[in-house]
DNA sequence: CAGGAAAAGTGCGTGCGCGCAAGTTTGCGC
DNA sequence: GCGCAAACTTGCGCGCACGCACTTTTCCTG
């Protein structure tokens, strides 16, 4: 089983107009973060994944060990965080960006879409890497429910802070629904285990590019947004 | 050697569906996990729950601790997993129940509500138990992913098997919004860690009923399963 | 600007998750 | 029955997560 465990991130308001005060304090905090995490990528891509140690890591940022893990909670979640690490907020800022007047169900889709598809340089090469080894891509996928709290935000705010909890309850959907899409896509081979019961036909598509598998795995919830925004705006 | 056991003898055959062999070692198996399980929370209740060590809990089932890992990952899940065991079973088993004629949205509702609801002498006591500490707490919310496979079967069946990759989504939807309305539940006081972004009012229900919040967290999917089922049966 | 409180970093010890390589049991075909 | 292959268990060992007590840094306030 996987073991989901809260990292609480700190994430900014977006739209406010600057971050009032940066604090010296709260400045060498992510910078040590961010020290910690480019640290995790690059030893994970120089040597195997599996021979990397968090004491490594920590030498390498130039940390202790037991500070290491003040924050983060697993190698893993280190290694994986270069790369999800502020998709969450540009998510959210994509929605926001969007004008007023669309869809939020295709706000939000395309916002998702466009996160992901766009794969920098480095991106592409560390999804490689964390697509070899099945700890790694665990807690890949468990990175995708850090979409939420920001979601729920954007969301909230295009409901007029109407349904707060509805907002909530679509946000974690949408994350589920993500994550649905990238366990498929990152496994078209093998794995025949999850048969399970789920009846007869097994007739899922083979294997669709991650673009579709996004927006086939969000347009199941379109209805829900657009009965959300219905019911604040009649 | 020659076990007495007639294929037909068995009695407490829950499943639905396919109950293909019995078998000898999946029994035994089975019959671990129960103990292990059950020796998991009896000695949570007794000492605390910080005082169980995992060699005690492998102790009083007659295993090695080694053995005892090979069934669960952790101390907290196998403590949780007393009491969330079969509740995944039963929601499908629940939902599966109710008559063709009715709207899916409502069968599954009424059916998590059901099966959350009907607390058992021991469960409301284990629940008492859970809710003292954080690990446990979380551990208990992390249980609710289970029931996604189960509803994601029922679901399907509903569909008659056309959108499968929808009731994924649908379930994996279901079971976040079951996360979101038990993480409400068992928070009543402090943590005003919470505010995060969300705006100005927060302007949220005090704390109503564990029914009520379930009813709630799962209203804003309802369209969502309107759609679907309407879309395999126009 | 001084002093003290809050917060971040660090050393240390304990229990745990899990891979590995045996040993033991279960199941099945001859 | 016989024996083989697969599944389950177990001892061993390594690294890691994390609580606790303590030092160092940062921030606030009189």
């Amino acid at each position: 089983m996987r073991a989901s465990l809260r990292a609480r991130s700190i994430v900014w308001n977006a739209d406010a107009v600057t971050t009032p005060p940066p604090g010296l304090r709260e400045r060498k905090k992510q910078a040590t973060r961010e020290a910690l995490r480019e640290a995790a990528l690059r030893l994970a891509v120089e040597r195997g994944p599996d021979q990397v140690r968090v004491e490594d890591i920590a030498e390498a940022a130039g940390v202790s060990p037991r500070t290491y893990n003040n924050y983060f909670a697993s190698r893993e979640q280190a290694i994986v965080s270069a790369v999800t690490a502020d998709r969450e907020a540009r998510i959210a800022a994509a929605v926001a960006a969007r004008p007023a007047g669309v869809r939020l169900a295709d706000a939000v889709t395309e916002a998702v879409v466009e996160q992901y598809t766009d794969t920098g340089e480095r991106e592409h090469k560390a999804l490689l890497l964390i697509t070899t080894g099945t700890a790694l891509r665990d807690a890949f996928l468990d990175a995708t429910a850090g979409i939420e709290p920001p979601l729920t935000a954007v969301i909230t705010e295009r409901l007029d802070h109407a349904g707060a909890h509805t907002a909530r309850v679509l946000a974690a959907s949408v994350a589920a629904a993500v994550r649905i899409a990238l366990e498929g896509w990152l496994r078209p081979a093998g794995h025949t285990e999850s048969a399970k019961s789920s009846g007869a036909g097994g007739l899922v598509v083979p294997s669709g590019s991650l673009p579709d598998r996004l927006r086939s795995a969000l347009a199941p919830l379109a209805p829900a947004f657009d009965a959300a925004e219905r019911h604040t705006r009649p």
